[in-house]
DNA sequence: TTGGAACGGTGACAAATGTTACACAGAAAC
DNA sequence: GTTTCTGTGTAACATTTGTCACCGTTCCAA
């Protein structure tokens, strides 16, 4: 098994050979679902290739988007769900083809002080988490829609690499928690103001979006 | 130095002679800011007793709550921060009398290979941070104002232990991010359907208050 | 090819929340 | 005691968001 050179590239050799051996190379395609909310966890998805979009889910089944993790990110909320056997509280789902190598629960552990390099990209790596988290609050919290949704569109393009989004209007809706109809009259107004083009499940952003 | 004894319970003797020798142990009064945005944080704060309010700002100066931390808790963000010279993305705040033991920054990484009990207590705490995160934004996201309202008064029952709040409309609405005039409106419903009595400064919960 | 499902546009309206303005009461300062 | 500040109550209104209803289009599968 291959680790991507990004990876390789702060990882100590030792353990870049411990991963080769015990990490587990595993691939899905769009809108697979990785890690289901209530569901036990154990292993920790390294995202080798692809996106990864992680999920809230409340009791009625509303869906609101936490963060996209892409290429050598990792998803610390997985790593606390195995050390502590809890039950995830939330979704993960491969957005677009997605590789990833699953690191088994027990190595977990044993690597963090074993490899200071592993501890190093843990700890960030739960730092980051907590700022995409905060990051969601406050754009929950202080903006309105509209300013949600042009993030939202702009993170999709800087995600994908494309100005043209590939999205239905409902799934947007869905991970803005709110509702089709409300996300069709802001796209609308947008398209009316020269920022975007509306086509069916496709988004194109024009050059003067924001 | 003493730590509560809630902690010794779970550390095991070296690491609290540790702690004892290199914690320092810190008092603040109500409002005394402990960490601040924008500031470098070179300490961990455990809390000794009391509670600690933990708060996310916007740039234009909005706040809203994120977390209370009580007794023996701690602040993973402020661990993060630590070990990557960061600057803290929110602001604590203390509620009512409080005390903390600061560990220095230098000592929560020695300490992490050397005593699994601080590993387990650091690993368990940045699990509990997260829930109380994702907890937040559901709240936030999925919630209307008055189950957020009646929510908050309850979390702040049962840290006070008392059903007498001491709080102005206008501390309310900074922590749930809203206008003092939508809470002064929403606690007069709430009164006026016998759930609560206001006075100045201060909310009463009643019996049957959900 | 045809029927249904998914997608998107739009009007009308409801509900939730935000904003402004002003009045008054009690606490604190002088 | 008078003034000043802070906290609260409330009306009126604006804005934002949610909901329902209905329509036409596009896509896909039987």
């Amino acid at each position: 098994m291959d680790e991507p050179a990004n990876l390789a590239f702060q990882f100590e050799p030792a353990l870049i050979k411990e991963i080769e051996e015990f990490g587990e190379l595993r691939s899905f395609k769009d809108g697979d679902i990785v890690m289901d909310y209530g569901k036990y966890i154990r292993m920790m998805p390294l995202v080798a290739k692809g996106t990864l979009k992680v999920l809230k889910m409340d009791d009625n089944g509303n869906e609101i988007l936490l963060y996209y993790l892409s290429s050598s990110e990792t998803c610390s909320m997985a790593y606390s769900c195995c050390l502590e056997e809890k039950k995830s509280e939330v979704k993960a789902i491969a957005e677009g083809d997605l590789e990833i190598i699953a690191i088994p629960h027990n190595k977990l552990d044993e690597w963090l002080c074993k490899y200071p390099s592993w501890k190093n990209y843990i700890m960030r790596s739960f730092n980051e988490r907590f700022s995409e988290m905060l990051k969601s609050i406050e754009s929950i919290a202080f903006h309105k829609l509209d300013d949600r949704l042009i993030a939202y569109l702009k993170e999709k393009k800087r995600l994908s690499g494309s100005s043209a989004i590939k999205a239905s209007h409902y799934q947007i809706a869905d991970e803005l928690a709110t509702s089709r109809v409300v996300i069709s009259r802001l796209l609308k107004i947008l398209e009316n103001n020269g920022k975007i083009l509306l086509y069916r499940n496709e988004i194109k952003l024009l050059h003067d979006f924001d």
